[in-house]
DNA sequence: ATCATATAGTTGTTATAACAATTAAATGAT
DNA sequence: ATCATTTAATTGTTATAACAACTATATGAT
């Protein structure tokens, strides 16, 4: 059967969650703006300031980012000053990655944003529907981990 | 208070939603390879086949992509033979967009890897799930297209 | 009709993401 | 101990996204 045009799309999942992914990240991004910082370069930064001294692999799990992306984003931080590198003593190929004082009124506020994005989100979905679609994101991330494995 | 590392982070709703959206199109990317197209232009050339003669305007709402992003994208489509403009005659200031035949086939492809996907997600969620999901997401998108409109 | 304003599209710039390929150091097998 | 194999990180390339600035055309006010 050939392709009929003129047919209502009915979006898939995929498709709107990246809609609305880019629209939250944007509310973040407007207001990390002042700080020097991007959405996800916050949250490297926020992943460091939690635990001092991880390598970049572990930061790279720790956000689901691919080991360049890391390594990239921890450049922008660095030049900003927000972190700097250790180089490993008892593994010489890894660096220890540690966040300065100059980062933490950004991660103060960071912090405070997210709390109002939470807000934001609760006025149009309840604490329950909140918690309902963590865990259905969680669901599929883990389940499409596994089938994404096999290419 | 200073900040305390050590912390354990709790993942935020956007987080999240950016984790599992690309575990979503690289499930998508990873089967349209072999059409030599990514999963955004697959989306675009979506909806230029499902109303042929749409302007980019028309496709860059429809898609929830930017003006610059929808051209480049359409850019792309074009240099690949699957979509071509048409100066508009009432408005020359516009581009009617129409896919070609060489397109058709690629169209069907990916509806099917589609159909797949929702497949793959049913596995983890229940129908019900999936549109409860569908609908948060409606709602938070609508929600922060608001908030995000004083920027 | 003219001119200011708005609109459709494009181009430039920077950041993130995915992937391939590379470097350097560590580990394992023999 | 030596050599092959992993592993941590980096670099290169291409695509998407956001934003600013720009061009060309259309619309609206007077």
């Amino acid at each position: 059967m050939p392709t009929k045009a003129g047919q209502e799309i009915i979006p898939t999942l995929g498709f709107t969650m990246g809609v609305t992914y880019r629209k939250l990240s944007m509310y973040l991004q407007h207001r990390l703006k002042p700080f020097d910082i991007t959405p996800e370069q916050w949250s490297v930064l926020l992943e460091v300031d939690s635990a001092e001294g991880l390598i970049q692999k572990e930061i790279a799990e720790r956000t689901s980012k691919d080991h360049p992306t890391t390594t990239r984003i921890l450049d922008q931080l660095e030049s900003k000053g927000l972190v700097y590198k250790q180089k490993g003593k008892q593994d010489r190929r890894s660096y220890l990655v540690f966040s300065t004082d100059k980062a933490k009124p950004i991660i103060e506020a960071g912090k405070g944003y997210e709390q109002e994005m939470r807000s934001e989100l609760l006025e149009c979905v309840t604490e329950q529907e909140y918690e309902v679609m963590m865990e259905l994101l969680h669901r599929i991330d883990h389940h499409f981990s596994g089938v994404n494995k096999d290419f």
